[in-house]
DNA sequence: GGAGAAAGTGACCGAGCGGTCCGTTTAGTG
DNA sequence: CACTAAACGGACCGCTCGGTCACTTTCTCC
C-alpha cells in the first residue's frame, strides 16, 4: 500500500537545508519579518526555490518551529530518564530552552503561534514532557506545589526575553535571570500566590 | 527671549488628543504595524492629519511611549515620597508598571527602541528612579544585595510577557507572575547569582 | 462678517512584500 | 549520450504601507 515516492533529487535536499539554515539565520537577525527574498539570496538560490519548498512563509517557519521544538523535547525526555534529581531536571530542561533559543537568536520562535497540526503536536508533546518535569519537581519538594507546569511553561522563554533588551548581551547572560526566576519557583519562604493558573493552554 | 508661538487652534488640540488615543488603541490591538490609515479612520480624521500632528509613525510612537513612561516614572516618585516601607514600594511600582502595561494591552511599548531624544530623557529619569527604588529596598533588606537596579528594569516587563502568550487571559493574571518573580528577588534563601549583572542600559 | 492663516483631506507615489508562472537548466536513467 | 521529469530562477502581479502635496475647509481675530 505504501508508495515508492521517488527519492528527491539531490540538489533539492541539498537546497532545502540550506534554505532552512539561512531562514534561521534571517529570522534571528531580522525578526519574523525577514524577507523570502533576503532569505533566498543568502541560501544562494532564486526566491521561487523557496516556494517550491515551502508553499508559504508561515510553513517555512512552522518547518523550523517543528525542528526545534522537537530538539528540546528530546532532551526534556532524556533528562527525565537519566536525570535522578527531579529539580536539576527541571533546570536542566530550562537552561536547554534558553541556550537553544539565545545561540541563534531564536526568541521568535515565540512569536510563532499555531502554524499547523505538526507544530500543535510537537508543542502538546514538549508541554506533557514539561509537565512531567514539574511533577517530580513537585513530589522532590524542589519546587513549590502551588506553581503548575503551564506556569513553567510560561516562565519558561522570559530569561531570553529580559536578555533581549540588553544590547550586546554576553551570550549567557540569560542564566542570570533563569536563577531569580527559578528561585521564584522554590518553596523556600514562597508567599502564596495572588492568582489561580491558566488552565492548560490547548 | 521666549517667541509666543500662537496657540493651537482648537480643532488642532482636539484631533491631536483623538489621534493619540486611537493610535494607543490601534497599537493595542494590532501591535506595531497597526497603519496610519486604521488609526487616522479610529479617530475619525484624515491621513494627512495624521501627518500634520507627527511627522512619521515612529514620532506618533514617541509622543505614546513619552506619555506612559512619564506618567510610570511620576507614581515611583510618588512611591519613593510617600511609602515608608521600600519593599512595599518597589513592588508597587511593578504593580503600576504591569497594570498600565495590561489594562490596554500596552506590551508593544518594550519593543520601541531610541525613538528620539526626548523618549531617551524620560527614561533615563525612569531608571533613576527604579535605582532610587531599588537601593532603598536594599537597605531595608527587602531584596537581596546581588540584584541591580538594571536586573529590575529588565524583569519588570516579564510578567506582562507571560502573560501575553495566554488566549483571554484574565486581566489581573500577570500578579501572578510578578508574585513568583518578585520571591525571586527576596533575599531569603537566595542561592548566589550564576552570571554578573549587565552594565547600566544607556 | 470677511480676510488670511492654520488645519484638514484624500488621491497619489514609490518601495517592498508574499506569492505565481513559465521558460530554462540539470540530475538521474537505460 | 540522449531523453525526461524534477528542480531552478527571476520577471512579474496585486496589494499594502508610510509619506507627500495641492486643494479645500475651518477657525480666529479685527
Amino acid at each position: 500500500m505504501t508508495e515508492t515516492p521517488r527519492p528527491q533529487r539531490a540538489d533539492a535536499v541539498r537546497n532545502r537545508r540550506a534554505l532552512l539554515s539561512a531562514a534561521a539565520d534571517e529570522f534571528a537577525e531580522r525578526g519574523l519579518d525577514a524577507s523570502i527574498a533576503d532569505i533566498a539570496r543568502r541560501a544562494g538560490v532564486g526566491k521561487g526555490t523557496v516556494f517550491r519548498h515551502f508553499a508559504t512563509k508561515d510553513d517555512l517557519l512552522a518547518a523550523i518551529v517543528i525542528d526545534r521544538m522537537d530538539a528540546l523535547n528530546a532532551e526534556g525526555e532524556r533528562l527525565l530518564r537519566e536525570e535522578p534529581d527531579a529539580g536539576v531536571a527541571l533546570r536542566g530542561f530550562l537552561a536547554a530552552a534558553a541556550e537553544q533559543r539565545q545561540q541563534r537568536d531564536l526568541s521568535f520562535l515565540q512569536q510563532a503561534g499555531d502554524l499547523s497540526p505538526e507544530v500543535t503536536a510537537v508543542r502538546t508533546r514538549m508541554y506533557d514532557t514539561i509537565d512531567k518535569l514539574v511533577d517530580h519537581a513537585h513530589e522532590s519538594g524542589a519546587v513549590r506545589k502551588d506553581v503548575t507546569g503551564t506556569d513553567v511553561i510560561l516562565l519558561m522563554c522570559a530569561p531570553n526575553y529580559v536578555v533581549s533588551y540588553v544590547p550586546n548581551a554576553p551570550p549567557d547572560l540569560w542564566r542570570r535571570y533563569l536563577a531569580i526566576i527559578f528561585d521564584g519557583l522554590r518553596p523556600e519562604g514562597a508567599q502564596p500566590l495572588p492568582h489561580p493558573p491558566p488552565a492548560t493552554t490547548a
